[in-house]
DNA sequence: GAATCACTCCAAAGCGCTTTGGATGGCAAA
DNA sequence: TTTGCCATCCAAAGCGCTTTGGAGTGATTC
């Protein structure tokens, strides 16, 4: 049933079945009853195809993530993230459109999401350093919002994005209290913004202690359990292990606990472990008593708030960049401890 | 630029113009090359949302993803199928529109995206032993296919589901092959139709050997991670504990993995553990030498053959209904272990 | 020379909605 | 009685594309 076949059932014309069910005041309240009644016994739904035309909107936000050969992983935080932000556009009237694209064919997706007009908003996730994504969705002249920040690109744009510098301090600075001086950090990959961030505040937490950072300390990479147990095992294979260390994610904060294990070191006592909590759902760090030492910030908030802040840009276009920083907090766990005394 | 001005700029009709781009035999080699050149130099994209008013698809495929306040947790294996299916999509010219809504409203979503022409098809998850969004789905008349299988449903629909019942029935015998008698079960939630199948196959594999099955051995309920670990941590604490777990994921398996620890206790040697294995993206199990053994199967390839069923349903309609049984396969990690001499 | 045909192209009618710019009628104000 | 003004409704023009049903032009056939 259509708009034209309902206003035919009703002897009215379509410009008045429209405007009844759409709640302009240009209408009898009596005849606007006789509208919602008959298209609620007809089960009438406008197309949204039609409307989305009319309108000049298409009502949804798209998501675009690239996918390569060698970089196969789905982002951990990912799913959360959409179904915080998921929930957020379904609230209000929005739909999200998802595309799973090829990374070399990233920029064409881009363009033609926003040049058909087959959405009203973009966001951008995982930005790099000076992401070239960026300018080109801000030439494209369509509402973006980063999650996450692109530290060399000057120009203005929206985005939301956890304090990972300061987090990574307070983390750092919370082993070093500790006593702990060899603390390894296992870093995300390092051509993604966040991370770069991450070991800024490593670094500048060791430096102010007086520590001297150690390169073999570090490592970066994909946030996998494998990654994490792989570089945890041959950094305590080392001839001078760490006694802590610090980790992207729980993912590999994962790994690192089967490397202790496999090497008989008990965490919080023999060697100490923390790392950033996303919050994920299936993958909970506890909140009355959690595992890992860590610096949490949930992932499904931020994609709740990308949302909103995206669909107010949306709204009021033409108003200034909007932009959040979150501070993530400090959760201890049983996995940190003292510093064991020197072999 | 849109087709009208196009056209003018050629001096042609928009007929000829849109019949060029989209390659109908009737018009001029030449002609079409002035087009397409047009098309590029003024970087001409038809408005999707005036493209699927006129042709009446709508080119995308909705997947609902129902969250509710008790149940938080995300699908573990939801962000790598989305990517598998997702990467159809793209190279077939669908895009996936993603709803989260409440699972109150859960069949409102079903309706909405089916009767105002949103989507051209629809992909359903979990389904539980009689779930009432498939006859409700069948009834609405709009293409759809289950990841999955609903065992009460006698009505024929369109699924792909791994053979759960098989996978469950070798693993349990795999451990019971191994001489382990007190094999615990981690499942999932069994309200949903693969948990029920993993049970069956679980008691079925039992049952062959003359085992009499524990209640106290099984337990149920979202497979995290905190999950995994709390019921392994008490069944070990029992008066009879198990010489040998399975769960339904990777991700409880972690879990067990950290009460054994907790325990002192050494997997594949004092405690064997496997698990069914989905080979999501950031939890790799392992190729060469796989952590834990398990029965393999990707939900990746998954999303990516249900999608490419679907597609092909809304090709050719009115065809019958495709299923597809996938079996998993044992990969043997060092998990698991012949069963320690009695204590 | 007329008829046929293949090849190119086009005007116009949708697709199903929103929105513009009136039209109509009744009633209060002048 | 006339004017003006609400309150209510409607016809028709978009939105930007595809598709139907020709129409015109040469070349070919008889």
């Amino acid at each position: 049933m259509n708009l034209k076949e309902l206003s035919q059932q009703l002897n009215l014309s379509q410009t008045t079945v429209s405007r009844a069910l759409n709640g302009y005041p240009e209408v009898n309240e009596i005849t606007r009853r006789r509208v919602t009644d008959a298209a609620a016994k007809f089960n009438y739904r406008p197309n949204r195809r039609a409307l989305t035309l009319a309108t000049g909107k298409s009502m949804s936000i798209g998501h675009i993530i690239p996918v390569s050969r060698r970089n196969e992983i789905v982002n951990i935080v990912f799913a959360d993230f959409i179904a915080g932000a998921g929930e957020v556009y379904s609230m209000n009237g929005y739909n999200m459109t998802l595309s799973v694209v090829p990374d070399a064919q990233e920029f064409e997706a881009f363009r033609n999401a926003a040049e058909t007009g087959a959405v009203d908003g973009i966001i951008l996730q995982s930005p790099t350093r000076d992401d070239p994504r960026i300018p080109h969705l801000a030439a494209l002249n369509i509402p973006f919002l980063v999650h996450g920040r692109a530290t060399a690109i000057k120009q203005p744009y929206s985005w939301l994005d956890v304090n990972n510098l300061r987090a990574f301090e307070v983390l750092t600075g919370h082993l070093l209290s500790l006593g702990h001086r060899r603390i390894a950090l296992i870093n995300g990959q390092e051509r993604l913004d966040f991370a770069l961030r991450r070991r800024a505040g490593y670094l500048s937490a060791l430096k102010d202690a007086g520590v001297a950072a150690d390169p073999d300390l570090m490592t970066t990479g994909e946030m996998s359990e494998q990654n994490g147990f792989a570089a945890a095992q041959s950094m305590l294979a080392g001839p001078r292990p760490p006694t802590a260390f610090i980790t992207s994610s729980v993912v590999p904060a994962l790994g690192v606990r089967r490397a202790a294990a496999e090497a008989g070191l008990r965490l919080g006592q023999d060697l100490s472990l923390a790392c950033f909590d996303d919050d994920i759902s299936f993958l909970p760090n506890g909140d009355a008593r959690p595992v890992f030492t860590a610096m949490r910030s949930s992932v499904r908030d931020a994609g709740r708030r990308c949302a909103e802040m995206l669909i107010e840009q949306i709204r009021s276009p033409g108003g200034p960049p909007l932009t959040e920083l979150w501070e993530a907090s400090l959760v201890s766990g049983s996995s940190t401890g003292p510093c064991p005394a020197k072999d």
